[in-house]
DNA sequence: ACCCGTTCTGTTATAGAGTAACATCAAGGT
DNA sequence: ACCTTGATGTTACTCTATAACAGAACGGGT
């Protein structure tokens, strides 16, 4: 497969940084593993896995879909990227590189999910975790994962007028 | 189509409220999107929408995929059914049919999704929705909808020891 | 009763998301 | 060299969901 592929400056950097942190792990951030993760950095989006598998396939002819699939397992796994549920689709973790001290806490994210301009904002409220926490417990619940994702309209597209910016397949 | 279909009395009784209700919202609830609640109902968890459509074709033969689909978007839209976002699937909307006064405001649900035995309770916790709310807001994001759901373990699952029961298909 | 717009359903075909199963390959240790 | 482990290649599915268009049924006005 083609390994030199570029990414901006500043997506290498964090790739080196995943790479690192992987490392410390004793994982490995191989070139399919990498290259995936760039290229859902890159989009800056939520990217679907078969939209990953077309850019993929330019740099690696013959990806198929367990190839991404296994390559976004791994990220998962390692919390570099999220899966938000209400898309079917993947974003890189706003967290995971800039705290890339080998801390493998999976930390408890939220997402805000734009419908007009596509955008996703992660946060990460300790506030809206822990009440989900307490609330499954009063029911005796252990809770392992959770899924908070929010659906509307972020600032910058309720400060534009009924518009027609934004990708046409975001719209409703 | 058979419309002959009897369901427990329990089930006829929250069928024939729902359909009252979506009179009052002057929407019908027809025979197909009757029977589809009644089958959500009926299973008592989540269910997929092409396990729906066997069990649709039994007294409905020529069931197809949009008869279901289109059965369920109506429901998502009463606010009768909710779809858990994790499983691809379906449950009855344990709230709507209990203060069935025309109240067509969509609550804000969390959901707990037991992993051993795939039981699905549904809350209503004002709080958890409110923290969300207030958290989107901080950024400047109106949410319109939310999904929020926990995986993890109930009370009944963890009273048992490491066990061999409940559904196969559920345990990991 | 009849007409007509709207809503619902039938039907076919296809797109999109995800996985099973098995072969192959590469790296590392003995 | 041999074996083990983890990663990738490859084929073939399964499951989830929707597009597009045709026909039937409903409901309101005349
Ligand atoms: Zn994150
Ligand atoms: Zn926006
Ligand atoms: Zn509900
Ligand atoms: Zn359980």
């Amino acid at each position: 497969m083609d390994t030199s592929v570029a990414f901006s400056p500043r997506i290498e950097r964090l790739l080196d940084q995943a790479s690192s942190v992987c490392a410390e792990r004793g994982s490995r951030l191989t070139d399919i593993r990498r290259l995936v993760l760039g290229l859902v950095l890159d989009r800056g989006r939520p990217s679907g896995a078969y939209e990953l598998l077309d850019r993929l396939r330019e740099n690696n002819r013959g990806a198929a879909p367990p190839t991404v699939y296994r390559a976004l397992d791994f990220l998962l796994e390692q919390g570099l990227v999220h899966r938000i549920e209400r898309l079917s689709a993947f974003v890189a973790c706003t967290h995971a590189l800039e705290h890339a001290h080998g801390c493998s806490d999976f930390h408890a994210a939220q997402f805000l999910i734009c419908r007009h301009c596509g955008e996703v904002t992660e946060l990460e409220n300790r506030g809206i975790s822990h009440a989900l926490r307490a609330a499954g417990a009063e029911h005796g619940f252990h809770i392992s994962a959770s899924t908070i994702e929010a659906e509307g309209t972020c600032a910058a597209c309720r400060a534009k007028p009924a518009g027609m910016d934004g990708p046409a397949e975001s719209r409703q």
